[in-house]
DNA sequence: CTATAATTGTGAGCAGGTAATAATAGCCGG
DNA sequence: CCGGCTATTATTACCTGCTCACAATTATAG
């Protein structure tokens, strides 16, 4: 009888490590044992109710996308002279982390800096066609990147811009950027 | 009357829009207004109860945290031969889109890049210092993006990278990454 | 065969709601 | 100033997916 106990809670456990979206009831039919077996498996194995668990995942999720997701402009917004120069600010965290080195992963550094210079082509349909960049620091957790975006040359069909990005002081990346305008 | 009730509604939408885990207590309070007032402000904005709201939440992060999150590789490895090439492929999907053109962003199509470049880098702590790309043409969301690093020279301290991404045979990204070693 | 472990059942209570119905407050036009 | 309308508040019953406490049953190993 242990053995099968055992078994059917660490099922449960990766069950709901990988779906965390399943009632008690829903469990209880799937292993074939009551509702209360399930809630005491639940509490052996520490694992929380539903709405608890789905309120996790929810706001992990927040603050993972916040991170490098969906966003338009990923950091906010500081400074803006239409034409000439952006500023945005992007709070460095641990979601944004290469575990080897703990640094901030280049591409989320590269986000910031593409999509300031993305929504300072905002006049028109601006997608990047070219950037050369050099990361010039390891930046790690905790961190606030400034972010500035200058208009360099603004030609028929193609924007050029600078962009840079300090923290505390010092320069971590700086690129060049052309933008493509397609209408 | 009815500017007040107006007014209340369109702040309760945009609270509820980047603040999705408050109860209707909550908001009543914030309000000055009985719980019932609020319930009815939601009924009309056809706003669902907190729980929902949270599900709703955990759902899409649940898809788009897979999309581009913490993970180290962005994109799934296919393809790898130690020291010397790796390819990964990367499906574009609505979340990586820029409204205005409907487009991939190009910070997308690079995390790809970067984080399989940097991965190949594996045999010790490496991070990026500088990258020259090319984003060669516009990417729509379905389409699969192969990804494919080679290792051009190693040196003591450098690694330098020549990173492609097609997409239905056709080139869409070209890049020169440098990694350095810091172990 | 019995002591212990495992399982099942029962009832009360809670959070955060829905749904329906009624009563009250505030304002506006005539 | 009063009738009518909208907005607000209150009240009650019910729901889901639990927790908590306690008891009863079943299984099984020693």
């Amino acid at each position: 009888m242990r053995a099968k106990k055992r078994q059917r809670q660490s099922e449960l456990q990766s069950l709901l490590d990988d779906n965390p979206f399943l009632t008690d009831q829903e469990l209880a039919e799937r292993f074939a044992v009551s509702i209360q077996t399930i809630r005491l498996d639940r509490m052996e194995l520490g694992i929380p109710e539903l709405r608890e668990r789905v309120k996790m995942v929810a706001n992990d999720a927040y603050a993972k996308i916040k991170s490098l997701g969906e966003e338009e402009l990923i950091g906010d917004l500081w400074q803006f002279e239409p034409e000439v120069r952006g500023v945005s600010t992007l709070d460095a965290t641990m979601e944004m982390i290469y575990e080897k080195t703990m640094t901030v992963r280049a591409e989320h550094i590269f986000a910031q800096a593409n999509s300031l210079a993305v929504f300072m082509a905002n006049s028109s349909e601006a997608i990047t066609v070219g950037a050369s960049v050099q990361f010039l620091r390891p930046v790690y957790a905790g961190e606030r990147l400034v972010c500035t975006a200058a208009i360099v040359k603004r030609e028929e069909k193609r924007i050029h811009m600078d962009v840079t990005t300090t923290s505390t002081d010092s320069l971590v990346f700086s690129g060049k950027f052309i933008l493509g305008i397609s209408v």
